[in-house]
DNA sequence: GCGCAATTCGCAATCGATTGAAGCAGGGCT
DNA sequence: AGCCCTGCTTCAATCGATTGCGAATTGCGC
């Protein structure tokens, strides 16, 4: 009764189904040679006894480790991190990706790692040799790091880089950002401002230059100008103040502003009370990521949210999919939404 | 020079060293009958080789699995948890988890179970015996979720509670919930206050009942009254909107509020402010979590901040030397300390 | 009822590392 | 000089699952 429960192995289902240890790997694997009736036998034995193969095994003797490992940014998560652009991040990393994995029997393993070490080929290397995943995520500062990306094309793992859209090695995926921003400026543009802002992330990252293009392409749509309308902050909330209050002085006459983090909204709805401007009535704002915090600001800002949860999961699923396809790398998008709230309003009328 | 790096297996090393497998086996290990001359020259092909052993090989041959898995929830992450707690939690507890694992040679691996669910034995079960983890952390609500804890307990699974401190089976590592409330009511009282309330999380999590606790052993240490002076919420915005507007209704004299969360911190913050309160001087508010969001309210919140990296640091510790020390289970106290920010201030003067 | 083909099953080797037991030195003892 | 003993290294078995190949069974048509 309280005897220690053995593992079950594959060995245990085969003698309880009697049928040898093949049979029943063909049966939990799926193979093609199996009498639906022994079949049926066996997945009765697997359900009694609650067989579960191990994963361990499973890698050493087929060519899958069923891992998908996820490679996250150590320094930032440890220090600048939330301070610059929140947790959500780290979490709908979470959910997109290990909910997916478990959908298709992988596991998803995260490693931290520090994209400005010197070690990162080490660190790294040592992470792979260890688990030897299937697949690896990037997530940015990572997707672009040509080191990295070196590394896992050597090796021959697929690996699908999240906020990227470079066709190189590797699966890319972007979140739409050139269209989000696009979206955003337009909307501002479709209730009268004439005067849109950005406050753009920091150049390193690529998706800063696409929220760029995207803002611009829809100020030239809509005939309006961009001079002097862009600051560039580093996603945190200091940066933020400094940027908005650049903004401001510069343009007296700046109705509406998007910045591209909402630590940096957060920091310029700040700026805005201090200068007894009222969100929305005298300054339109808009803020990317949609973390929970802005639900709780006054007024509630209009966000772009980012599909992160859905991007990993997509990048899993390509994954999976590219080890048994063979298929070759491309760039999937998936699109960002806008989150309407009190923050955006017709610009004041002015004489 | 581009040919594929095959994988570099022990087999290997021991060759390009001229000694045998069980040797450099013993050398990886810190085996006790190597020649420091012999353990030298197998290190140096270690490093030249790159070698790194297989996690799945170790686990195989070995009895430890070299992973530690920690649970979370599944049905909070993904509908209630951010909108109820923020995502703080889960990134911090990677934080000190994978890096703490790391530095022991560990992997720590995240398993999302649904602990309201009917299967919770049959999908933990399946990740125990696909993974055999050396070690199992369990995070509020599982940490008192007895199908679960019998579980490890029956397959004798070294397993950590975090945020419990019933002296049951497995680790229980308590981040001193009564102390910090006691802590801030003192705090509030020392500032002058006589009217401290407190807004509870839900009472399924124990942590709630000490919070409180501690908030009564305070006031009666200060000779204060707790009649009135006690709401419950579920850790939601929502639930605190309510439940300051109870309190307040019921205590128009009443100067401090306690909230268990920083969700319900922010809304006591949106109701003080819908009544014509002003934060600190009509009312001084404290909230437990102390995540990103409370640094950029008006005023920033003081709150008591949760150490959970360290907390789930000091599990994994725990976890892996219990492990070779078999030594038995234990309550481990990790405080928690407060930030002192603009929400508290003396009462005012009543006539 | 027979034969051939198609399907299904079982033996054995294998992945990479650990581990207990056996092998082989060299040194000290009587 | 013979013997044993200690110290270090090597042989071989093992963990649990996969997989190729040969063997056995079934199915089908004539």
């Amino acid at each position: 009764m309280a005897r220690v429960r053995k593992t079950v192995t594959i060995r245990d289902v085969a003698e309880d189904a009697g049928v040898s240890l093949q049979t029943v790997s063909r049966v939990v694997n799926g193979g093609p040679n199996v009498r639906p009736q022994v079949r049926d036998k066996v997945r009765a034995s697997i359900d009694k006894l609650g067989y579960v193969p191990s994963l361990a095994a499973q890698r050493m003797s087929g060519s899958r480790s069923y891992i998908i490992l996820a490679i996250n940014d150590r320094e930032r998560t440890l220090e600048d991190w939330r301070e610059r652009r929140g947790t959500d991040w780290v979490d709908q990393m979470l959910l997109g990706g290990i909910l997916t994995c478990s959908q298709h029997g992988y596991r998803m393993m995260v490693e931290l790692v520090d994209t400005h070490s010197d070690h990162v080929e080490r660190e790294l290397g040592a992470a792979l040799s260890a688990l030897q995943p299937d697949g690896v995520i990037l997530t940015p500062p990572h997707s672009e790091n040509k080191l990295i990306t070196d590394l896992l094309a050597e090796r021959r793992i697929p690996f699908a880089r999240i906020g990227s859209d470079a066709p190189g090695p590797g699966i890319a995926l972007t979140m739409g950002d050139s269209g989000a921003a696009h979206r955003a400026t337009m909307h501002l543009a479709g209730l009268g401002h004439r005067k849109i802002a950005m406050i753009a992330g920091p150049s390193e990252y690529s998706l800063s230059g696409w929220r760029i293009e995207g803002w611009k392409r829809a100020l030239a749509e809509a005939g309006l100008s961009d001079e002097g309308l862009l600051e560039e902050g580093d996603f945190g909330y200091e940066s933020g103040t400094r940027a908005a209050r650049a903004l401001l002085d510069r343009n007296p006459d700046c109705t509406a502003i998007i910045a591209s983090s909402d630590q940096m909204a957060l920091a310029a709805l700040e700026v805005a009370r201090e200068r007894g401007f009222d969100v929305p009535r005298d300054l339109s704002l808009i803020s990317f990521d949609n973390t929970p915090i802005v639900r709780f600001t006054q007024p509630p800002l209009t966000a772009i949210d980012q599909p992160i949860a859905e991007t990993v999961s997509r990048a899993v699923e390509q994954l999976i999919a590219r080890e048994s396809n063979g298929d070759g790398d491309g760039v999937i998008e998936v699109a960002a939404g806008l989150v309407e709230r009190a923050s955006t309003a017709s610009p004041p009328d002015r004489a």
